[in-house]
DNA sequence: CAGCGATCGTCAGCGTCTTGTCAGCTCATC
DNA sequence: GATGAGCTGACAAGACGCTGACGATCGCTG
């Protein structure tokens, strides 16, 4: 899961960063409204959590352009104060909830987790790619109908592959996925992980397009 | 089970909160429609009990707007005149049931208990999971036919996972409809839980899913 | 009120699983 | 056959979950 926390304050951006990372969140922090604009518009993002007291581009200006260009991420308010004219201005500019600071990261953590929840409970539970069957309420995955242990990275790597249906991957791309940074580093680790997954499944499980990426076999040939 | 009591009223809204966290659930209590709305929205309840005279927006509101943004969870709705207009005009809003003031707090809780196993597809008072088999009614548990002495936290753990047959449920979730906020550091106490449960029914009863949390052996394999 | 048992959160230590990294290898491609 | 992208086995650090122990709390009983 990707999170992209604006946040001017320094100090809040960070706890906020720590405890989110610490929940299992891939985080990336803005501390302007067009840096947050930007970022929002160009990555790929499954929450904001979006404070209104910005530099350079009001919060709720940013929420705006957001909705009016169509990015469609569960947004979470922050503001200082607490007062229902701007609860009900966030809301009616498209935001998903609201916060009044001072918060408690674990019910902003909550929060966030329930509107995961919802934005995602709406999608098939279980999705299928050629041999492999992956569901991901049990978390669980078959190949060839013989059920295969996957690890968290393991699985969401395969959930990735299964969503891009004949399209090959690179493993760029897969990483900043899996981990939300380009590293060029991590290319190796990403081959580690393929090739476990051939061993736990099938060697031909995963094609290789070499100069373009991965792709499951089967999908969309 | 998480319970919405939305009751402007707050001594009548202790009584029920009380009762209610006495029959085992963790209860919210909204005191206007505005906030009720607000909390229906954004977390995730197993029933809500609502009382139609509110302050800011009515009761009836709340209801449309809920059903209208594809809130699922069941609703009982209350109400001081015990006539047919309001009872009607409630069923067709999207309550699933409606109790006239003044009423037993008794069997407001029955009824409860009776939309929680109609929304969950159960007809009967026990709920069945592989092995396992709960009665609501009497608090009591056999795992493979042995009758298995639980405690209250025991038998709502594992009563959530029933409820979400097949589905890997993190820690962090199990700890929100437990003990209703969302404490990153009671993660190893529902581990302790876990174990204690583990120890007294079957080492497999309850899987892990690393990474993803836990669910209940053979259910719906 | 003291004593007892049950419950349950917390802590610390342990074992296992996961995963990034490295070094060397294979093989497609030109 | 030279080159480099991708593969693979080994390894170690760290994450994760498990477990036994302990103590605080609560309700019950004498």
């Amino acid at each position: 899961m990707r999170a992209l926390i604006v946040e001017d304050e320094t100090d809040v951006a960070a706890d906020i960063a720590q405890a989110m990372q610490e929940a299992g969140f891939v985080v990336d922090v803005a501390s302007d409204g067009e840096d947050a604009w930007f970022r929002g518009n160009t990555e790929d993002y499954d929450v904001a959590i979006l404070d209104l007291g910005l530099p350079r581009i009001d919060g709720l200006t940013v929420l705006r352009r957001w909705r009016s260009e169509q990015r469609s991420f569960p947004i979470i308010i922050l503001s200082a104060r607490n007062d229902w004219t701007e609860r009900v201005a966030g809301i009616e500019a498209g935001a998903d909830d609201y916060l009044g600071k001072p918060f408690e990261i674990g019910e902003l953590i909550a929060r966030v987790r329930g509107l995961i929840r919802r934005a995602a409970g709406h999608t098939s539970a279980s999705i299928a790619a050629g041999k492999l069957l992956l569901d991901t309420n049990r978390m669980s995955a078959t190949y060839a109908g013989r059920p295969v242990r996957l690890s968290q990275l393991e699985f969401r790597l395969l959930h990735y592959l299964a969503h891009q249906t004949g399209r090959a991957v690179s493993a760029g791309e897969l990483a900043e996925h899996l981990y939300g940074a380009a590293d060029p580093g991590d290319a190796n680790a990403i081959e580690a992980l393929v090739m476990r997954l051939r061993r736990k499944l099938d060697a031909d499980a995963i094609e290789t397009r070499r100069g373009f990426g991965y792709l499951l076999a089967g999908s969309g040939e």
